[in-house]
DNA sequence: CATCTATTTGGCGATATGGCAAAATAGATG
DNA sequence: CATCTATTTTGCCATATCGCCAAATAGATG
């Protein structure tokens, strides 16, 4: 596989992660999951749709890696992953303003 | 409007941006605009689609604000405007490694 | 094992995205 | 102004995404 291939495929694989993140809901879930662990009806309540979407959701920020769940009794607590990702959400609010 | 509507128009604004550069074509064009200035043409050859692609890409990431234009002769050179967007792609690539 | 609660999965319609090709435009140059 | 070059815009199709509802599942508990 020649540079150009390796290269391509190294942005498909970030690209993939970086569009996991590229939701109102889904920034929202990883937000609230920087402060704590959160079971999935809590999500539910802050996020205000139904619980499938907010389940479809989590499982995006799941395949991408960027959270994992623990379960404790009935409840599945999601927590963030990789905390990182959220530093460069202050480059993009100061390109916002 | 109250502190949830706020949150929600916020997550809104910096998930447009991040969306912006969640392709693996944006990505390559961002990576390059960081060593210098790029023409459209350089582009195409880089990334290898037809340039009305990568005209339209190129236009996703003006609409962001993640680049500008500046014309010279028949030219338009691109230049990345934010270059702090791409530090964050280290967090992204110790997610993947 | 029947049932309850929390969560996921499947299915569906509406809308958005990505790529190419063809047509349009903007500015430079004879 | 006719023409050339670089770039953008338009149109089209195929595919992906989002949100809801209904149905399925996983584990706890009587």
């Amino acid at each position: 596989m020649d540079m150009k291939q390796v290269l391509k495929k190294s942005y498909a694989a970030q690209a993939s992660v970086i569009k996991a993140m590229a939701h109102p809901t889904r920034l929202l879930i990883l937000n609230s999951l920087k402060k704590k662990e959160t079971c999935v009806c809590e999500l539910r309540d802050l996020v205000g749709d139904d619980i499938s979407t907010v389940s479809k959701h989590l499982l995006v920020l799941k395949k991408a890696g960027l959270v994992a769940a623990r379960r404790e009794g009935n409840w599945l607590h999601y927590r963030l992953t990789c905390p990182c990702v959220l530093e460069f959400t202050e480059c993009i609010r100061g390109l916002i303003k």
